[in-house]
DNA sequence: ATGGATCCAGTGATGGATCCAT
DNA sequence: ATGGATCCATCACTGGATCCAT
């Protein structure tokens, strides 16, 4: 039970502005609007607040390997956050493709490329308060500034190294200042296809690149301190 | 709503002996057994018969590339025939990898691996005639003769020989004595990724090998006058 | 009669992320 | 606080085949 949402924004400026229109309004609000039924809570629809807002913003990706909005070669993250506007939690960029080894560079990597021009889009993610009642935020139209594109893109270097060698299984979610490496599968004993440090064919846990609040924290500040 | 319907079957005595158990029933008979509902007609549920008759006898591969009956490997096909028991359409065998060129051999190719050995299961299939009267036949475990393989192995090099040039666009259903290559998927503007004629890639339709229907005539004749 | 077109169910991969035990 | 585990939607593909215009 859902209606369709508007098309595509033809620009930036129109994204943004719909964004703008997003900002201060319910998620039960934005839902409502779409037909979308709101969920008692989100143990069971984990990514449902992303899902509504890419509909409400014309996103035309469709889960394809492709900027959320195609023709603007911007990417949307909704942000959950906390009453003081602090992310409250990681930030998953890609998945890993585990059965490619060797160097790749960072330049056209897929974390380089989903990081390229994103829209941030902070929403109230506090578990104690009911889905519908989250507010959406203001959203911030952002690129890596050239000291982030660096930090990024040492961590980038150190974690895809690793996995370039086989080494897939050594990683933990410790290491990456900014970025990490975490499990992302349905569950624990899924598996997939990948080259270990022999050469061999092995089957590992798909696992997949995420930002830090760290990171996003600092995103945000940046923005609020410069556009207050 | 259905029910499990029985575990794998540990021989090919017991396999046989369950279709012998099946043999004379109607459809709507052994779909009630299982609690499975009886689709008005075949239209809208193509594969429903085979589905049905996998789960009264205990398959277990579940849509794997695997055979159909894991332990003994065992394909299972049903067989539409009309009331003189003629089969009344081609049997699909298996859909061909389009991205792989140059010569695969028939010993360890995907037909000869999926007609090794063939649990046919004739089922009325007269278009007229109800869904849940139409009645089992009397089913047969049927290995190729040497005649048989020879034949299906002609047809097969001939086919996969002008598929593993990249020619995939000049096959048409005309070709091949026994065996026939036709489409295989959802609707015509389905598109696969291919390797054409030059080595480029390129986008064709997805085909699958299927077995003409004077072939599997022969194989019911062969074994109603052997075993009246 | 049959060559080309089509239809459903189920699995696996990917994109959307958040949960929760420690 | 956070590392490891998990959950839904959607798409692509495969296996089960039959439909239907000519």
């Amino acid at each position: 039970m859902s209606a369709p949402g508007p098309g595509p924004p033809a620009s930036e400026q129109e994204l943004v502005e719909r964004a703008e229109a997003l900002a201060g309004r319910s998620l039960g609000d934005v839902a409502a609007g779409l037909r979308v039924p709101v969920p008692p809570d989100l143990r069971r629809a984990k990514g449902w607040v992303g899902q509504l807002v890419e509909r409400a913003l014309g996103a035309d990706a469709a889960s394809r390997d492709e900027p959320d909005f195609r023709g603007l070669g911007v990417e949307l993250k909704t942000l959950p956050v906390d009453g003081a506007g602090r992310p409250v939690e990681t930030t998953f960029v890609a998945t890993i493709p585990l059965h490619l080894v060797g160097d790749v560079p960072w330049e056209g990597s897929r974390v380089q490329r989903k990081l390229r021009r994103v829209l941030w889009v902070p929403v109230e993610g506090e578990r104690a308060r009911p889905v519908g009642d989250r507010r959406v935020g203001a959203a911030l139209l952002w690129s890596p500034d050239p000291d982030q594109e660096a930090a990024l893109r040492f961590d980038w270097e150190e974690l895809s190294g690793i996995i370039g060698r086989g080494d897939i299984e050594s990683i933990t979610a410790h290491l990456g200042r900014f970025l990490q490496v975490r499990p992302k599968a349905a569950h624990s004993r899924v598996r997939r296809t990948a080259i270990d440090a022999e050469g061999e064919v092995t089957r590992t846990m798909p696992r997949g690149f995420y930002l830090r609040t760290c990171f996003t924290a600092e995103i945000l500040r940046q923005h609020y301190r410069l556009a207050p």
